[in-house]
DNA sequence: ACAAAAACATAACAACTGTTATGATAAAAT
DNA sequence: ATTTTATCATAACAGTTGTTATGTTTTTGT
């Protein structure tokens, strides 16, 4: 092994580069039909690389979920900076939505994986650890925020968290299903207008 | 063909049968993995019964998916009746939540769909289809209210409607990855906060 | 009773699936 | 320089898929 470089290509940043190809499958053709030949086609290789990098199928397809989650954790850690009160909460959940037309292929993806577990209770529980995340991770905001008195004192923060989470998957999959319905002023009164409303 | 007779097994009532099949197959395996084999052992009968009353898997599955569709549209018109106001919209959207434990099926196979139109444009604009009627119907319901002054006079009647569809849809996948954080009393209670929320 | 049609069963088709084994080539380590 | 390891290509495997064709049986219409 050569040292730390950051020229070179890692086996990390090989994985990656399969997963963004099997992104770009699913979002075109489906999960269902994201075959590994698929994969690689779309990656200008062949298998040998996917099976070179992942133990099977649903490693790989873990992986690429995992990456897209991943990345709207960060974007809206980021997204917080700086901010405080209500706006800072209003900032991060709008950044899980698909405001911008780009963000509605990551929500294909999120789909097809949410429609693909059906029946796999195994990808269920992947599915429901990263709820468990995200439900964790407002609750500690909204925490912060009935600790500073700037929502009201009897809201169960449990609820409220799975509530937003209700509210950010139910306009996410009705932008895939219905891009028309949903302009990016709208989705964002919708979200705004329910963190009003736990206002103290 | 014999005269009409409410004891004999129509085509529409075989085709139902299959569909009901295919029903609890993509409960029980996801939808990717219903074969017309598996229809068919589920059905305890072989392809031949599958092939002979649709055309394609394509338009068995679309059957099957109307069926649950058309399901929840007759039971929310049941249920409205003889209510009036709030009230009434309250009841007929708690109507499409997983609220008992068997509506939860028809959730499954609703978010089963949805991951499986990803990638297949002809399914999503079906989907889509179901949609538009939904908000068409919340739509209808919305303007009445607002007509008995009930609502608030400035409420977007077609924005609200998708907040609505968005809510349930969002408790819905909710209910179908992680079962144990909504109860039926939260489910209803997010509603009517939500409906109310909207009361001049 | 007889013919026509509906309701299935059976089997075969070609295409596709994930997985695995085996090679070949290039990089890295010693 | 040589050996080991990583990276990929190729090919074959056994299984599954939707669809179609061809039967066989049952029901129905006349």
């Amino acid at each position: 092994m050569s040292a730390d470089d950051s020229s070179v290509r890692t086996q990390r940043d090989r994985r990656i580069e399969v997963a963004n190809a099997a992104w770009r499958v699913i979002v075109r053709e489906g999960l269902d039909r994201t075959s590994m030949r698929a994969i690689a086609q779309e990656l200008g290789a062949t298998t040998g690389v996917v099976t070179h990098y992942f133990r099977d199928k649903e490693a790989m397809i873990l992986f690429a979920l995992e990456r897209v989650f991943e990345h709207v954790l960060v974007d809206m850690q980021a997204a917080a900076q700086g901010l405080t009160g209500l706006a800072r909460l209003e900032k991060m959940i709008c950044i899980a939505l698909p405001l911008k037309m780009s963000d509605k292929d990551d929500w294909k993806v999120w789909v097809a994986f949410l429609g693909y577990s059906i029946g796999r209770e195994h990808l269920v529980i992947e599915h429901r650890k990263r709820y468990d995340l995200l439900r964790q991770f407002i609750s500690q905001e909204l925490t912060n925020l009935q600790t500073a008195k700037l929502i009201r004192a009897d809201i169960d923060i449990t609820l409220e968290a799975n509530a937003l989470i209700a509210l950010v998957d139910g306009i996410g999959t009705g932008v895939v299903i219905c891009p028309d319905q949903f302009s990016a002023k709208q989705q964002r009164y919708l979200v705004q207008r329910h963190i009003n409303s736990l206002s103290a």
